[in-house]
DNA sequence: GATGAATGAGGCTTCATTCAT
DNA sequence: AATGAATGAAGCCTCATTCAT
């Protein structure tokens, strides 16, 4: 194995073991033998547990925002970007089980207070879906509400469903998700 | 003290505890030192202390929908009804951070995984607002969604604002959960 | 075993083998098995291993500054007092050949840096030593040295010779050690 | 990198770092690190950490050895003999403080516990003072003590002034030298 | 019933040493 | 010969649970 897969080996067993049983639940012995390495092995790659956590996520949050990112109608009205974003993420989410289990326990976690400003998909995406608020509020096409209500009202639902749908007490399907995504709309919109 | 007050003493501080600094940052002896008893006699209450924990979350489950269930208008409009749940489930998190944090962690740790099922209100509550919503939908004001979604689109929101007043990340004052409230209104009704 | 037992149990387990085999050759379990004790006790008595061996050292200081001052003659002229001091370290050290070794292993280490201007014998004790030096400077029978002189000419051989005596290189009877002392008194009177 | 210039930058990055602190806080990687050769070298050239430790402390003895032998006033009187020994170490030591910090590392330890015996100065050294010793007995010079007691009342001061002046408990200049190895020969002399 | 000292398994991390490249 | 990534035993410490008092 390379040293890059090594690397990448660790974070996925990471990612699976968290996901499944919590922080805690993931001794550093345990995510090894998930990687196929040894137990002191993990650090030559991460310097602590604490960062193999941090590091993990912040992988995440790459694919996240870059899958968001991607072909967003940058030159669209308001609305089609706001359904934009939410059909990403319920993409995103249900096809990675995994990385929405792990993304939860770490925002419920000291790791993720600290960062719990970023919101699920992180800073700099923040920046993308703040503009997107700002400007629909300039458009007045948004209610006036404060930021975080905008966030809550659209995060909220989205995330609940797709530990719903994770957990198998709803099925999401194309139709499903495209009507949640409006309902949300519904929410937002003035 | 009598045995009852033993018991809740217990219960309070662990609810305390654990909404101050997590599962894995209260252990059995800090409880029990929080409650005025010794590590040993948590035992003769509890049989460990996951039940400890699944027992306190119960006691708040009942609290919180014995608030919601308080003045309920049976006989108002869905609007009302809706509204009211709404109003009374802000009011109790945002005046008992702790027990709110509490449930956040009740709900993203192992022990909530299993009764995950039971939504953040509760089996018997959920009962309650389930009518609500199949009334709703019976009488055509809600739009056509499965229940899961509703839940979501209610709930999702309102916890996020929750955690996000308590972190101090917003201030929710009554004007911003009534709009609130109806913002969410406004995603499930038709 | 009461409580005040086991704590000196464990401080006596610590003593011993951190004399025979340093810091680093007695961890904790090891202590803890000597002491006849579980791991996990030590930790009921003492903050950490570094406490640990800081309280088992200050325990010898105590008792060898109690050694030191019992039967000093106050009013004896200084020759007589400095005899006093050489004689009483001697048959102390030479009695408790363990303690004498942890003593050396502790000024020997980061832990005794922290304390080394104190001496082998101590911050209280060198009070009484400095008086000593001191009231000889003032009697112009000692020479014009700095303090830290007259300690390196007295205790210096002094720990030297009982390190010797312990690994046995040389047998410290009542007359040699009487000798040594007025041969340090040479050292250090004018 | 010559083979040979390897192995002394091995020893010599080790003299440093455990002068700078301490064996345990010495580890093999960071003496690679230090010596600008890989972890795994190491062991081409010694067998083992202990071995390193003990081989670096070999080649310490030596130079001290070479140090106090340089200009050694051979056909002088003792006590000028003695003189000679006191100063070239105070100098050899003040001048090199890790070199100094090595050796009482090395001799508090278990490494130097087989190797006590041979005294600070090493065996071959202690031949030549020895030698000084004896042959001052035999003219009368020296007090009628064993040979253990001379060298204490020598190297024991020694030391202990040493290590105060590398810790900066006192400034030994060039005239309190003088004046200390005086009082050692006080100490020693009949 | 209550206490709280004692237990010891288990967690995170370090580091001397090995070995494939 | 040299490298340095990998290993895994061992160290310190925590804490849920038990049990003698």
């Amino acid at each position: 194995m390379e040293r890059s897969d090594k690397r990448e080996a660790v974070m996925q067993a990471a990612l699976e073991l968290v996901g499944e049983n919590g922080f805690h639940g993931s001794p550093m012995a345990m995510i090894a033998a998930r990687a196929g390495v040894a137990a002191g092995t993990i650090y030559r790659y991460f310097e602590s547990k604490d960062l193999l956590i941090r590091e993990t996520y912040g992988c995440l949050e790459k694919q996240i925002i870059a899958s968001v990112k991607a072909e967003y109608p940058h030159d669209g009205p308001i609305r089609e970007q706001y359904l934009h974003v939410c059909q990403r993420l319920f993409s995103y989410f249900l096809a990675s089980p995994l990385e929405f289990r792990f993304i939860e326990q770490f925002h419920n976690s000291p790791y993720g207070i600290a960062c719990r400003r970023d919101k699920m998909i992180g800073k700099k995406e923040k920046d993308l879906i703040t503009e997107l608020f700002e400007e629909g509020q300039a458009q007045q096409l948004l209610k006036e509400l404060p930021l975080p209500v905008f966030f809550a009202l659209t995060f909220g639902p989205l995330c609940d469903l797709c530990r719903d749908h994770i957990l198998q007490f709803i099925v999401l399907d194309k139709q499903l998700i495209a009507r949640t995504a409006e309902a949300c709309w519904d929410a937002v919109k003035r």
